[in-house]
Formats: structure tokens, sequence, C-alpha cells
DNA sequence: CTAGAATCGGGATGGTCATCCCGCTTGTTC
DNA sequence: GAACAAGCGGGATGACCATCCCGATTCTAG
């Protein structure tokens, strides 16, 4: 932040188109694209990237976490406003279609672990508020009781599967699922 | 089949012994285990399973195939048996069960393209019963109309992702999901 | 415009893996 | 039990990547 200033102008420039490549990039073509690759895209050299992000997983965070707070502070924004069942679904539809829009992301939050660890603590915040609105909504009983938080991983893992196409119908499943046939 | 007679007994005992290890292995470990790792633990070179298997792909195939055939068997009768909806609920169940207790066969039904080309026809057999009995379910009305086969994969992976854990849960939620609120 | 530091590019390095190859060993046959 | 083919082991090869490094270039201060 404060040492924004301290890089030339050209490494400032540099640094934002990698970021720019590599979103896009991420997005559309998943995590697994070579750093190599990016770096073509983005008319800079391997040691350019790897400079400004010593590691894949650092140009990762950097795009990823912003993006991550936003969802968290959205996330606070709906549990705020909302009653518990109502919040729960929502958050879990804003991630779906959040993931379903971006290959990258999906992939994150397919492997367990990856999207908790991610960033200082942006990936685990945006987790732990998936997780309290949970809780919450079962309390409320708008959720089935028996479901526990990495089922719900799993299933919203499999939502963003469904990229682009039509995310209605599998919504529609799983959401209906986890309310549970007894409430109505 | 026929060229079995062929092979020099120890060549039909290592044969053999690197199938029963590489089966244990992915199941426990999933597809990502190096074939140096599998030679490693059969006790033989790794020439050995180069030859054997020219690629990891055949070693896959021939560990799986026989697997799929039992499945796809399995599918037949339940569908010769059951009404179209008990009958499709029973073949996804029954893969889910068997996906969950196999990292292998769970890594190979998460990737679409991947279960349905392996083998001759033992991957698009079975699936192909799979599409056939949700079709027949929806046709009948125990399957929400509006989901698709796609739709019933991704679900039937992210079951399978849960591994040991208890399936109750979310096979519920997918299940009930799928019939849909409507037809009680 | 010039010196000097910050950056750059992309080749070098090191690690992981699948697959191939070939000199050596072992089973099989007569 | 000898000869020979079948099979063996594991090192060699080649692909693919992330990351590091350093001589060449470009910015910026003065």
């Amino acid at each position: 932040m404060t040492d924004e200033r301290a890089l030339r102008a050209d490494a400032r420039r540099n640094r934002a188109r990698v970021l720019e490549v590599a979103a896009e990039v991420f997005a559309t073509e998943g995590l697994s694209v070579p750093v190599h690759e990016i770096a073509r895209r983005a008319g800079v050299g391997t040691g350019t990237v790897s400079r400004h992000f010593p590691t894949k997983e650092d140009l990762l965070t950097a795009i990823m976490s912003s993006r991550l707070v936003k969802l968290t502070e959205e996330a606070d924004e709906i549990a705020r406003r909302e009653a518990p069942g109502t919040a729960f679904f929502a958050l879990f539809t804003a991630l779906v279609r959040e993931g379903a829009s971006d290959c990258g992301l999906a992939e994150l939050a397919g492997t367990d672990r990856r999207l908790d660890a991610l960033g200082e603590r942006a990936g685990a915040d945006l987790c732990g508020r998936l997780q309290s609105l949970l809780a919450a909504a079962q309390q409320a009983g708008d959720v089935r009781a028996d479901v526990g938080y990495l089922d719900v991983r799993a299933l919203m893992s499999a939502c963003m599967s469904r990229r682009e196409d039509p995310l209605e119908p599998i919504l529609g499943v799983v959401i209906d699922g986890l309310r549970g046939g007894t409430s109505g």
C-alpha cells in the first residue's frame, strides 16, 4: 500500500497489467495455466511476473483477496438485513454465481483447504461467514439440521462447476434439498 | 484373455500384483500417485509396469473397466426390477457409494469426459444407463423436469467427494432436491 | 544529459513425472 | 542342465513447470 509510491512508474504499470491479464486468464482457463503463459500474454518476461509475485500462489492471492473481502462484506450486509434462512441462501447463491463465472475461483472453492488458506485471512473470513450463516439458518429451522458445513461446500462446488450453463435447475435442487422436505 | 496363457508365469504374477497394488493405491490416494510409486510398492521396476500397461491410462482402464461393467449390469438389473424413479435413485445412490469408497473412481467421475472415455465402452455404457434412467424417471414425474444429465453428474460428484464421512445427509439433500417439492 | 539505481527479459536450474530402452536375469523347453 | 527367448530393473530421456539469476535496458534525480 504505502510502498506503491516506491515503485518505478513502468514497474507499477507492468504489475497492474500482469494482475489484469492473470485475473482474466485464471477466470477463463483455470488455475493450471502456466505463469509463463500469463507473462507472455501480458507482454512481459517471466522474471517480471515472479519479481512482483514471487510465487504463483502470491499472484493468485493478489487477484482473489480483494474479491473475497468484497464478498465477505456482502455477506455481512446480507446477514444484517435478512432473516437467517434467507441470508444463508442468498449468500450461497451469490457465491455460486461468483464461482460459476470464474473458473479459477471455482477451482479454489472446490478443494476445501485451498480457499480457506488464501490470503492472510480473506479466504477464512468468507468461509467463516458461510459457516455462521449455516448454523444460524439451521438454528432457525430453515436448513435441515443434519447437513454439515462440508456438505454445503461440496454442493456449492458442484453448482459452480456448471459454469455458464443455466444455474437455476441445479440451484433449485440444492436449495430445495437443503431446506428439507418438511418445512414446505 | 486368450493370450494370458502366453505370458510367462512370473510375468503373470507380476501383472496381477501391479493391478492389485494400483487398485489399492488409486482407491486410497487418488489418481495422481506416480506410476513409479506403484511399481515401488508392488516390488517391481517401473519398466515392468509400463510393459504390461504402456500408459498410466491403460493401467487405470485395466483396473476400472471390470468394475464399471459390473456396475452397468447392476444398473440393468435395477432398471428391470424397479419403477423408473426408484431405479434412478437406486443407481444414483449405488454410484455415489462406490465413488465415496474409492478416491480414484471419484476423481474419474468428477471430470465429465474422463469417465465416459474410459475403456472401450465401459465408461460410456454406465453413463448411458444413468442418463436413460434419468430420462425415464423424469418421464414418470419422479425427478424434476428441469435438471439435466450434467446437473446430476455434478451432484453425484459432490456426494462422492464426501468420502467416508456419513453420506446420508448430503444424499438426502440431493435426492430430495431432485424429486422436487411438488410431487410429495 | 548523465550517472546510478530500479527493472526488465528470458535463459538457466531444479524438481516432478511418464515413458522408453537395453544389458542382465530367469523361466521354459527339449 | 543348456540354450534361448521372455521378462526384468531402473537409469536415460524428454516434457512441463515454477522459480531464480544476471547482463542489458530504462527510468529518474540532479
